[in-house]
DNA sequence: CGTCTGCTTGAGCAAGATCAACTAGCGTGG
DNA sequence: CCACGCTAGTTGATCTTGCTCAAGCAGACG
């Protein structure tokens, strides 16, 4: 299935990733150095112990940037979605661990191979940094949602953030104007990790789930499933991100 | 005084901004495009309205990165300090401007001459990469404070933050080992600004800094002027940050 | 020397945390 | 296939931190 042949011809985030953002020739460079692998829910796919770094873009799944202190305490600084390139280039030491939040596949490249790569072929570099460069966007508006938003707004947002990353892009408006309701999803988090995402304890994201579900705006099966059914809604409980 | 020829030859942060990590002639390229000057405090310096986008290097003062939303709300997410660089390359629009908190002197360049360099320098491009990194490690260090940390560990970090950025470096450990009293400084924001920063109010950093001093860890004179008494004990407060 | 603005201090309040049952998914083994 | 049990999630009661509102104070500047 994943033999080397399969690479790239039928990879789901071929126009979105980095590697789609740069010349033939890198493209090839590119796809020489990649290995597509699985990987379980769960496990550190970069930072921390990692010795043996390497870099990927993810093809399916869901990853969390997670920063632990000493003390115990935990915040997600980060979600990445699939075509997201997760790695922290030029930094042996990196107390952000990267850990799948669902099972996985990965376009994995080895660190050396990959700034090698950086090295000679301009046009990666140029699609690397503008990546970086929004990371640190989203990261900053992260930081207005953790600093200034309220329990409602911030679950709101969370919510209406993955809804529209996990929905392969609604390509025009093709429906009238019903408000739209959007397809079931597999929430990619627990409410403990939707808590350390949002810097709020799980009880609190429960009784906002609560709320707006009561509202008609979401609904739930079982732990994980949600449905959006009222997006306009869910924006504007969010306090309008951008 | 600021004429071409004393651009860099004299220029404080020559060994630590982004035209110190270039070589030779990309050094020399970026001299060419730069012009040092003054901006007085308040000055938006990149971001929002800027129809003419330029980039800085950031000889002496502190510039605040500040989102707000249409509501009123408001979140700093970012200070810079001498030799870091301001701007942010790749989009027109950005909802998060750059404002010197300080009377400033800046290195100032072009976008499009930037622009062009970082085409045909490489080197350029891999220094700026570094440092945009760097922005996105200390963002999200920052994402940690904001969410997880306590007002008292929010105000001693960013004292203990500031003061590091602000003092040029204690060139190993010169004095024997008494707990190293800091230099006074003064401080590059108001109440006001510490609040934004912090996600807090102004009457919370208030009673923070009251209590700061009552501990003797940290004096005050004036508004804007303070001495860091006893740094280990102000890094114990800020719930160690790396 | 007065005034204006930024800062401090106090008193009461509220959002969200904490503590404590309790319940529902979901996988397991009988 | 169902009962069991474990874990994740829910719901309720109470507490705490930092916010809000209000008054008073002091440093900077004319």
């Amino acid at each position: 299935m994943l033999d080397k042949y399969s690479k790239c011809h039928d990879c789901p985030v071929r126009t979105m990733a980095l590697c789609s953002a740069v010349g033939e020739k890198s493209a090839c460079d590119l796809e020489r150095i990649i290995h597509r692998i699985r990987v379980p829910e769960g496990r550190v796919i970069s930072g921390g112990y990692q010795r043996n770094v390497t870099y990927s873009t993810i093809v399916a799944g869901v990853v969390k940037l997670v920063t632990t202190r000493p003390d115990g305490r935990e915040q997600i600084v980060g979600l990445q979605f699939p075509s997201d390139f997760v790695g922290r280039p030029f930094s042996d030491e990196n107390n952000i661990q990267a850990v799948a939040a669902t099972d996985l596949d990965i376009c994995s490249f080895s660190g050396a191979a990959f700034e090698g790569l950086l090295n000679t072929n301009p046009d990666i570099e140029r699609a690397l940094l503008k990546r970086i460069l929004k990371d640190l966007d989203a990261a900053r508006d992260w930081m207005f949602l953790l600093g200034r938003k309220t329990a409602e707004e911030k679950v709101a947002s969370l919510l209406a953030m993955i809804t529209e990353r996990m929905t392969p892009a609604p390509s025009a408006k093709p429906v009238k104007d019903t408000p739209p309701s959007r397809p079931t999803l597999r929430l990619p988090l627990s409410r403990t990790e939707i808590a350390d995402c949002l810097s709020l304890r799980l009880e609190t994201i429960s009784r906002q789930f609560a709320q707006l579900k009561s509202r008609g705006i979401v609904e739930t099966k079982g732990r994980r499933n949600f449905t959006v059914r009222d997006m306009t809604a869910l924006k504007h409980y969010s306090a309008a991100s951008a």
